[in-house]
DNA sequence: GCAAATTAATGATTTATTCAAG
DNA sequence: CTTGAATAAATCATTAATTTGC
């Protein structure tokens, strides 16, 4: 059907190129009013009414999701299988070699594998432990709070940063469809995030709720 | 000061090359088994903990976006001075046209200038600080036509329409970081929080965190 | 050539926003 | 509607490049 009859909205290239910026300038979610710009924008460019805009953003966000789950889960797939050949291909290596040395062998340089943990789609798979970041650094104020957390583990790490940082956990996925979903309990080292209570002077005068209180 | 006893981290040059190599090769936000791996890797470089590791990741990350934000928002800006011309041109034979009729030329929404970075595209005028911000602005009055309100706006797309604005969040700026928000009455109606982010880097990070990280 | 001064890069922190589970 | 988790954006702070006057 040619665009001037047709039952349903015929996004120009423009429109496309617009509407895309916007989603990659972070857009998602735009509500009544941004909806009305963009229309009046767009409707330079062409027929267009708010609701093309509407649904536009909302199958775009959708459909990036999607996209993303299923590259995600054929490269981590495939990354695993790698992990797996490098893991055996190693120990093959070092039982070999350690028979005759007593030196560790220098990491090689794009051997490190770096399994994105695609724990949840392939259960059972190598590295099941997935991790996170939590920030909760401190360098100049070391507060109050380790012996609120897990402390052996803290001890065992010391200053180690990385270990401060990482919450490990068990591959079960949070928020993941339910048919991905693990029931196993979760092995979690609880960490909580810092908060020191010393206020430097910025942060007085930039947080300060008195400020920054629209409601 | 000398690396041995500077107080941040000094990368090599192994260093870099590395990380940026792993960059290429897709790596955006390590999580703490990853991160524990490519320290363990990099040190045998050179001195470097996993929160340089994190850190790195997250302002090359950042800085990359940038980077492309700039160019976009430079490509974009050029784009609209060519359309503003094409418009003043078109307006121009309408005008001329119109002399021997009596309908009236169409409003010049062209003059609504998408702009992004505002530092970039009006250096010292409106809104200068709010660098990543995408404003709408008109550089005159709005055309009569915006003056539609909201209920006529609505009324025309029907039922389905209807309820799917009204579920929409409110109107009014939503979640703009405070560098955005400007204290004095501005003609720019603020519209867009730009992170331009190739696609790549914003499916893996933006749309769904979970699914980055967990995965 | 060579420091002091200035500017650009980039490491490290903090804050704000988003998504979605409960 | 509230909240936990994640992370992008903004910002602060130090180091590296560079410019400048001698």
């Amino acid at each position: 059907m040619s665009p001037s009859n047709s039952t349903r909205w015929c996004p120009t290239p423009e429109h496309l190129m617009i509407l895309e910026e916007m989603y990659r300038g972070g857009i998602r979610t735009p509500n009544a009013s941004q909806i009305q710009k963009i229309t009046a924008h767009l409707s330079f460019y062409g027929k267009i009414e708010g609701k093309n805009v509407f649904y536009w953003f909302q199958n775009h966000k959708a459909r990036e999701r999607q996209k993303l789950r299923r590259k995600l889960s054929k490269q981590l797939y495939q990354q695993q299988l790698l992990q797996e050949q490098l893991c055996l291909h190693r120990r093959h290596n070092q039982e070999n070699k350690f028979l005759s040395s007593n030196e560790s062998p220098p990491p090689a340089l794009h051997q490190l594998s770096l399994g994105k943990s695609a724990d949840y789609l392939h259960p059972g798979g190598v590295g099941s432990a997935a991790a996170h970041m939590t920030s909760c650094t401190w360098k100049r104020d070391p507060p109050n709070m380790y012996e609120l957390q897990n402390t052996s583990m803290m001890r065992s790490y010391g200053d180690d940063w990385t270990m401060m940082m990482l919450k490990m956990r068990d591959a079960g996925p949070t928020h993941y469809p339910s048919c991905c979903r693990s029931n196993r309990p979760l092995k979690t080292l609880e960490l909580f995030p810092i908060t020191t209570q010393n206020v430097k002077d910025h942060q007085a005068t930039t947080s300060n709720p008195s400020l920054n209180s629209y409601s």
